[in-house]
DNA sequence: GGATAATCGAGACGGTACGTCAAGTCTTCTT
DNA sequence: AAGAAGACTTGACGTACCGTCTCGATTATCC
């Protein structure tokens, strides 16, 4: 039933912009164009738009319509099947297409330093108004195996490719021990920030981040004695 | 009308219908029963049973219909909406009517030990098709607060309880440093195991308790010296 | 299913008041009574009523609902129940009820004149609120064969028997030829009226009566001479 | 979103598309086709008949059911809600759509005749199973005003045009006087018929109409001496 | 005076149909 | 071909009454 959610459905994107110099008279087109009217890019970012819009104002992810998608983003319903074939795709792919690259990674010489710098970040964002999309996202993923594939596969694993630089940082100037499972390191340090997000006992506030970093990773430096 | 979700809907458990010990000569019934056909224990328990049947097998918490829970509990659909204002509503009570009291905390007489049996239990369950219930109510409870305080109220802060005692216990016998905050280290403990439960990255395995009681208590035993 | 309709459902009512002479020391009731609490007669008036309140009030037949008879009532709905044995047994029970005898034939010593002012006030009586009962009835009527019948026993057969009358009257006194088809007199005099209240093409003046019966008793004085 | 009871839902009935007679170049449809999926004609004839099937069959106007009708139909119950805004609008619709052009006015020569021969129809209309819808419609009408404009719209009036005719060529001919009042004449000629048929009190046989007749237009024909 | 019996209130029960919403598909005209 | 428009089938929603049922409380007669 779903494609590959994490292809860039966006394809036709690619490059009948670039004129391409030369002499011809007529459709200089290098790229073979298929036939038929092009996909409007314009509907295309305006679904994605409201997609990201109404998650971020209503409710959850099966609070979603696409009817109401379609109907926000003044396009037809049936453009939005023709590019998306579950609703799950469309989420992942607006998702995606928000993420904006806000989570880099510092290099400040310091591992606690650097991840408590990204950890806290990560809870400005969740606690904003996109915490909503995460929740949305993770929420649709608990019942669609591809949705939560799509969160890992655009928003935890790039993150991690960062995170592990930094923890190897870490262990090349001695912060750290060598032979550490890495991921789990990075499950300690961020699930509790997801527990307090997901279920919402406790606040979620900033130096949240710091006292995390001081219990991990300063637990690591320090091994046990006994 | 709006029912308390929080609220115990077995009213009436303990019937002391042939009261009658003592002296009295007339009515001695203590619990004065309201007239009108009483409610049917039978329909309310098959409610609760189909419920966390469908949540087992089929998919997430906006999948699960009440028509479908109606059909399957043999009682008129009329009957589920008379005491559940909501689909929430019916999930939490019948999440918590199957929570079994299968996650006891043990005393061995170690901090390290007792948490750490008790999170292996908790990933059993987790992986079992309970965990299946837990992960619907999470979904759930993303854009309905009520649903996620219900996991809050029945789940959570009941095994909380019992978390506290372990933990004092713990400092109490010197095993834990007084003065911290019991529930940053809960959350540090069990953070990492509903991360991976939620978002499904990585194996969800037994000795992911060890470890992270190994990481988080360990870390608190031997306070950084530098 | 359907129990007699025409029956008095007020049975019991018959005479535990007509002490009869007799010397007995208890209880002189002759008719005996059955044991168990005796129906209230109290709500009996009450049901009644209020059906034919909500009757005059809101829509017709169909519109009508037992649940709210017995909440305007002040009545468990098994208390309708028990006594009428559907919906049309009660509004033919609660009409006949309600039904004046403000019907009653004039003899003013012509038979124009007679039946020119019964049927003003009829006239007047299907305008008035009542009318709305009577229009509820005649509809119910014609799904279901009871409730029409009904109507017939209790409101078009008692009248036309004053009917008959007064038109013999108006034999005797040679104003109308003998041997004419009493029924169809009527039927002739009566159906303009019910036609202008049932489809509500025309108005329904008081008028109209004196035009039928110039044109109908007055086309019988005179017997086509062709 | 409501819909004219009144108003021909049959739209799209002449469909020019291959319009192209002619010397115009390009696209000569005069009726403008609007976009999108047009309107299933085998739906809106399989719903209408349906309907009028079960008119017949069943019961009354309320015991009629959308659901029932659509399954019949083998149609979405939201097609049948789509085009006609409440139940009394469907049937006003099928009835129309089933009237028949039977209860033509003949012209012989003579009103009697002719009015006599088209109350005949009548009366053997409403004793066949039409006659089960056309007593729907008047009940229905009780609590429905625009039900029963329906029925006066599209079954009443357009023959009453007809009546004035005949009742008009009668005049010309001088077997009826000049200066009455038609409408008061034909409630006189077609209400003895509803009479009995609405209130099933005596049989409605076809010489009823010729009784009628000669009672009505006769007693026309000769005034009054008196 | 206690057993018996029928009523009444209250209200839960299994049903049926309601009218609405959104889903996802299909058919048509327009660009 | 893509897009806009909109009709289509399907299925669940939450509600209103239906007519039935099981209760406790009441009110009578009968033994």
């Amino acid at each position: 039933m779903a494609q590959n959610v994490v292809a860039q459905n966006n394809a036709g994107s690619a490059a009948p912009r670039t004129g391409s110099s030369g002499t011809n008279k007529k459709k200089e087109t290098c790229v073979k164009r298929s036939p038929g009217r092009p996909r409007s890019e314009e509907s295309r970012l305006s679904i994605l738009r409201s997609t990201i819009k109404m998650l971020k104002e209503d409710g959850g992810f099966s609070e979603l319509s696409i009817e109401a998608i379609a109907a926000d983003a003044n396009v037809a319903k049936t453009t939005v099947y023709r590019w998306w074939p579950t609703k799950a795709a469309l989420v992942a792919d607006a998702f995606s297409h928000s993420a904006a690259d806000e989570l880099r990674f510092p290099d400040t010489g310091s591992v606690v330093s650097d991840m408590g710098l990204q950890m806290r970040r990560l809870i400005q964002i969740l606690r904003s108004k996109r915490g909503r999309v995460v929740s949305a996202l993770l929420a649709g993923g608990q019942s669609d195996p591809e949705l939560l594939k799509a969160f890992r596969d655009r928003f935890l694993w790039p993150r991690r490719q960062h995170a592990y630089q930094t923890l190897q940082r870490g262990i090349d100037r001695g912060e750290l021990p060598a032979g550490i499972n890495l991921d789990f390191i990075l499950d300690s340090l961020y699930g509790p920030i997801y527990l307090r997000f997901i279920i919402r006992h406790d606040k979620l506030e900033d130096r949240l981040a710091d006292e995390i970093c001081a219990l991990v990773l300063k637990g690591l430096k320090n091994p046990p004695q006994s």
